[in-house]
DNA sequence: AAGTGTGAAGCTATTCACAGCC
DNA sequence: GGCTGTGAATAGCTTCACACTT
């Protein structure tokens, strides 16, 4: 989040910011700020604040963003199609440069310049663009099957958005988009009774 | 996450569930689980585990679920059609059941019953059907100004997929999906030296 | 005067471990 | 014998507060 608001900051013409404004902004306090900066080095200056442009360098090479990260995205439905279209993933230097599905009448289209793939070709185009990371966009059944077949091909980061939680090795990295569970909690901080909860804690 | 694994169980006909099980499945630990469902009352049997139809029940009933919510989808682009369609939002007792738009070129299209709403209408159309929860699918730099607008007619919480903090009022909950930072967590655990912090922490 | 970096204090969450019930 | 519910112990995280730098 500090990334997205140095980002801000950086369009802003901004040269430099005190922990206390990036807190507000990014909706946390200012000691917290300076701990977790300072967990990685020391960015600030005593009696300025931090310089815009160094620390969003910075933070771009501590979230390893020095680089592009070729993905792939599996499953070529409807989040998957926002998904691609989505310009925020290239901005931060994520380009998908595979599409796969499992569905024959879908391989073969091609999303500006990327033809889907079949299910067959998964490994062999995974292995042959050296991908590490997958965008998982198939229905919670097969997710589980997808994403063994996935690391199976070197895949070692997943963004899950199936909602079912996949079982990996150790030194497989999953973070899971649950955009029910999101509304859940809307709702259990909404219903009557709620008020209670946020006085008593 | 809990009551996902519920849903599972109990179209798999399982009759109980014990927190070691339970927690396997969650992606958690049997004392955790335990401990979590302990601060709601007493849903388990010594030496025999948890029933799953009623703590199903029960935790439907704390999370707020035991009502339909109607929700407001507020923009039309991809990534807001992808939600209308997608299922799970239903299945949890999720209905969209208003759809906006400020684009005049979508608005009076009809999903699946439903037509899609100019921006001046966002306040009568969320007042009389008493929306309390929106899907917040607009561009960054509009989220604010239209999270401010809906909150203004009534609505209390907010899921939003805009990649901005927003700033709301202490009685109006947002949760975000925020998709790139999930990619850049995921692009952190991955790049070189990331074994060493899984190492030493 | 402004504002970081950081030990220490305070607080919250997780894990342990076991009495008590099925 | 199996398994929950829960105090006690531990670990982790956040806030405080201030010495120190610009």
């Amino acid at each position: 989040m500090y990334l997205r608001v140095l980002d801000e900051l950086e369009r802003e013409a901004e040269t430099t910011v005190s922990s206390q404004a990036l807190a507000k902004r990014a909706g946390t306090t200012a000691a917290q700020v300076r701990k977790d900066l300072s967990l990685f080095g020391s960015f600030g200056k005593r009696g300025l604040g931090y310089a815009v442009p160094p620390l969003r360098r910075h933070l771009r090479s501590i979230l390893g963003l020095s680089r592009t990260w070729k993905v792939a995205l599996i499953g070529a439905g409807r989040i998957g199609a926002a998904l691609f279209e989505y310009p925020h993933f290239r901005e931060q230097g994520f380009e998908i440069v595979v599409v796969v599905d499992q569905d024959p009448a879908k391989v073969g289209s091609v999303w500006n310049d990327i033809t889907i793939q079949p299910a067959e070709q998964l490994d062999s185009v995974l292995r042959s663009e050296g991908i590490e990371i997958v965008i998982l966009t198939v229905p919670g059944p097969e997710a589980q099957a997808v994403a063994d077949a996935v690391i199976a091909s070197g895949v070692r980061g997943i963004l899950n958005f199936a909602p079912v939680r996949l079982r990996v090795p150790d030194d497989v990295k999953v973070n899971d988009v649950n955009m029910t569970v999101e509304l859940e909690a809307l709702s259990f901080a909404l219903k009557p009774d709620a008020a209670d909860r946020r006085a008593k804690g």
